[in-house]
DNA sequence: CAAAACGTTCGATGACCGTCGTACAATTAG
DNA sequence: CTAATTGTACGACGGTCATCGAACGTTTTG
């Protein structure tokens, strides 16, 4: 109806060297998410869905855009899907060991 | 008045093979506390009041206890004060990496 | 076109978090 | 003994968080 020019901005990603050590920490410190990450550390990119997540829909989310404003995943639009994926590249360069110290974590 | 024996179990420290990811993600997660650990990251035994926190001392107590039940810090009484000091070995072993990655993060 | 599939948005809810100030307890120093 | 030092305990406050359900939008499929 109006201004068709401002369409969407709709998915938003921190820069490789904006990244947050606080904001990263505080995205891997909930057990769904760490499971989104231990899910994705294959390199795979991922829709949503194919996560066997133990909360509904929107929580599903919420826990990906908490991922994805830390800079953790990079969320691509495929479709009616979002396709996911780990910024590892990103995480390793800015946070050396990080990714790789919480992967190799037991009972992940 | 009652019960001397069962006088005083304080200061509450996790096991090593108890330490739990989420938790202590969550505990580096604030500015403050990763300050915390940043400054005992030399090894040393260092009383709360050498820290220079932005805070008031209810809240330093806050934050000392959540990395403590964490099982990120050991705190010692000593006198009237408490000696904090790195769980290293303990962190080391159970998530090995993790510390270096998080002291080695830029802007700490 | 209609229905299904995939996610988002919104509002609500209950829990937790970081902060402070005051009061208190314990030890040490005068 | 008194006062200072060091830290805790408690209550309050505003903010954020994880969760859900219901409604909606967009794209694919029939």
């Amino acid at each position: 109806m109006l201004s068709p020019e401002v369409a969407a901005p709709p998915l938003l990603h921190p820069e490789r060297d904006e990244l947050e050590l606080p904001a990263v920490l505080h995205a891997l410190s909930d057990p769904v998410r760490l499971r989104i990450l231990a899910d994705l550390a294959s390199g795979e990119e991922r829709s949503c869905k194919s996560f066997d997540l133990p909360v509904v829909k929107s929580t599903c989310t919420h826990h990906f855009r908490v991922l994805r404003e830390a800079g953790v995943i990079r969320q691509r639009l495929e479709g009616t899907t979002r396709l996911n994926s780990l910024r590892r590249e990103d995480l390793d360069a800015r946070f050396p060991g990080l990714v790789d110290a919480v992967l190799g974590a037991p009972a992940l």
